[in-house]
DNA sequence: GTCTATAACGGGATAGAC
DNA sequence: GTCTATCCCGTTATAGAC
């Protein structure tokens, strides 16, 4: 069984799917390594022995943590680009759904893929990085075509890269309490990035 | 004595640098956690004991990386921002600067910066947050006298942070063994800023 | 499917000799 | 300033009862 197939049923087992929301949480607070089994038992009730009957090793959970987390968010862009109607709603979409998703729903798991990718095995890094580039090629395609109407500049690629940059930073600053909501930050940094 | 002042006088105590610079590449490559005290006594020729006698404490050891990596950047990026002679130069200052020392120079230590954060207790976090408000300000300056000059966008503060996070994600991607030059790419990183 | 108990190991830090 | 020896503790993972 794969990477994707644990994740994209979600209804399957469902204290795997509630033991993976833990350990976001919790690597991301804590870290992967500081995080003891011990911890992670305790965030949904279990001795951390039982936990080796749902996975085998603690890496396993840290790989089920981030698939989860690129996985939903590559699903809710498709989704929403899919209901767009122009390039220039499409390049909106990239950025409310990626900060919607990084500061809002799925902000543990994610997190967790941009600092702890050190902690992945070898063996392991294939099927996420996968993932990762199934997420970035919607962005290509669609910053593609934003270049091509005009909207952005025609330097795509580092576009890209730069773009992404941008909006995982954002988890380092960005505070919910302040006075700017989600969407607004995400139509001042589109802002930012259009020739008007 | 302060994180500072620790260093600022690099002369001071060459094993204590030695140890200092082995440790931010260990770090960087395996993680602040995964990184065993015997780790960085091999890396310098010490048995694992005797690196108390130079610091307390292992965290102690990742506090001067990081202030070493911020503060070398910090240094770099004043005196270059003081040759400058317009506006246009001190931005280009920005990007050059930043990526030289991210991508070579200062590479691990700043990467330790930005990906062990965590792992610093609170007690020693001020001190450092001093040293990046320090390095965020000379940025802030230089950007808003390039948005007086119309060289780039109002929204200065919200551009310094973009900018920081699309430079500090070229570390993810950016191969030296590619057709990319820093200082091209820098200058590309430039462009796709500028209002031309 | 979960618990208890424990194996097997490696971690940071200290003490005292040199 | 460095080494050796070691303390003490927490870690992941397993085995077998229930």
């Amino acid at each position: 069984m794969s990477v994707q197939d644990k994740n994209n049923q979600p209804e399957e087992n469902s204290r795997r799917m509630e033991l993976v929301r833990a350990a976001a949480k919790l690597f991301r607070d804590q870290g992967y390594e500081r995080t003891t089994v011990r911890d992670l038992g305790n965030a949904v009730g279990l001795q951390s022995g039982s936990l080796f009957y749902h996975f085998r090793t603690k890496e396993e959970i840290l790989v089920a943590v981030m698939a989860l987390g690129i996985s939903a968010t590559t699903e809710q862009l498709g989704a929403t680009i899919a209901r767009a109607r122009n390039p220039r709603d499409k390049l909106s979409a990239l950025f409310h759904v990626h900060l919607s998703s990084l500061l809002g729903d799925n902000q543990a798991a994610l997190e967790v893929m941009l600092y702890e990718w050190r902690s992945v095995s070898a063996a392991a890094k294939p099927g996420l990085i996968v993932l990762r580039d199934r997420y970035e090629a919607l962005w290509q395609e669609v910053l593609d075509e934003a270049a091509a109407a005009g909207l952005v500049k025609q330097d795509t690629r580092l576009l890209r890269r730069t773009l992404l940059g941008s909006l995982h930073w954002s988890v380092q600053w960005y505070k919910s309490e302040g006075e700017l909501s989600v969407d607004e930050l995400a139509e001042r940094m589109l802002a930012l990035v259009l020739l008007k």
